[in-house]
DNA sequence: CGGGACTCCTGCCAGC
DNA sequence: TGCTGGCAGGAGTCCC
């Protein structure tokens, strides 16, 4: 599940294959993922050189020549994978999307079996006002992200702190992962209501919780990624070793701790939290 | 407006 | 072995 650090990741790969080269032309295998892709998707793009790579939350923004982008959003199961222009390649899989065929051979394939995810165009410069990036929330690496900040947004709301950091309108970027891997690291239920977070110095620790899991998880990311890209090409999601997520059953890492990771369910998605640990 | 349920889709795995 | 049911999850959309 592709969460902003993953995402991240993708973005550095894809820049590096792909920043300055010429689409030649744009197979599309299927019109369709979450949403209808428009009628001149491959027209529009054929013909255009990949500019900056961008990221807003959990989606990437490709500058595609003047005037133009190729937004991307993985869903659950996206993934790019960059084939060289001198590499012979099996036949696409039935999950192969949308082949994008690079000067001097290359590939960039779209791949997505549960189709959750979104290619669309940007016409313009003004990616920031597409509608699926115009009520986004703050990034979460950024300095708006604070203490400060989660206890306006949290003021009044009964929902759960889990769902609450879910929510893209407010911190734009988290998944279900590491929302859990940064409420444990702050020392936090995810089952308190939001409004709960009323102290300063317990605002700033989830801030700050927050921050450094994505930061630690970007970094895991970078340093596999030239291992994994030489591989296959692949440039999607890594498994990276997390405290609670996935965890149930077994002990808290913390030392000396001895109680058991427990997991519920809120608003239909797994949490997995320390009780001991997570107040 | 807030909040929750529903929905898309397929791979995977446990259980029979 | 093969089928079935449950689960996983991002996030838009709908409804109360």
């Amino acid at each position: 599940m592709p969460e902003l650090p993953e995402v991240e990741t993708v973005r550095t790969g894809l820049e590096e294959a792909l920043a300055g080269r010429l689409i030649e032309k744009v197979e599309m295998r299927r019109m369709s993922l979450r949403f209808a892709m428009p009628e001149d998707f491959a027209e529009f793009l054929t013909g255009r050189r990949f500019g900056a790579f961008r990221r807003r939350g959990k989606y990437l923004i490709i500058e595609t020549g003047a005037r133009g982008h190729l937004l991307a959003h993985l869903g659950m199961s996206g993934r790019f994978t960059v084939i060289a222009g001198d590499k012979s390649h099996a036949p696409y899989g039935k999950h192969d999307h949308v082949i994008f065929h690079i000067e001097g051979g290359g590939r960039l394939i779209y791949t997505d079996p549960r189709r959750f995810g979104v290619l669309d165009l940007v016409r313009g410069d003004d990616w920031q006002k597409h509608r699926l990036l115009a009520k986004m929330g703050i990034e979460p690496l950024g300095n708006a992200m604070n203490g400060t900040f989660l206890l306006d947004r949290a003021r009044g709301r009964r929902t759960a702190l889990k769902s609450f950091l879910l929510d893209q309108r407010i911190i734009a970027g988290l998944g279900n992962i590491y929302v859990c891997e940064a409420l444990y690291r702050a020392g936090i239920s995810p089952e308190r209501p939001a409004l709960s977070l009323v102290d300063e110095v317990e605002a700033s620790q989830l801030a700050l919780a927050i921050q450094s899991v994505l930061r630690e998880a970007i970094a895991a990311g970078g340093s596999t990624l030239r291992d994994y890209a030489q591989s296959n090409g692949e440039l999607g999601y890594f498994q990276h070793s997390f405290a609670v997520y996935g965890r149930g059953g077994e002990d808290c890492p913390a030392k000396g701790c001895g109680a058991t990771i427990v997991k519920i369910t809120q608003a239909g998605r797994s949490s997995f939290y320390c009780p001991k640990c997570q107040g």
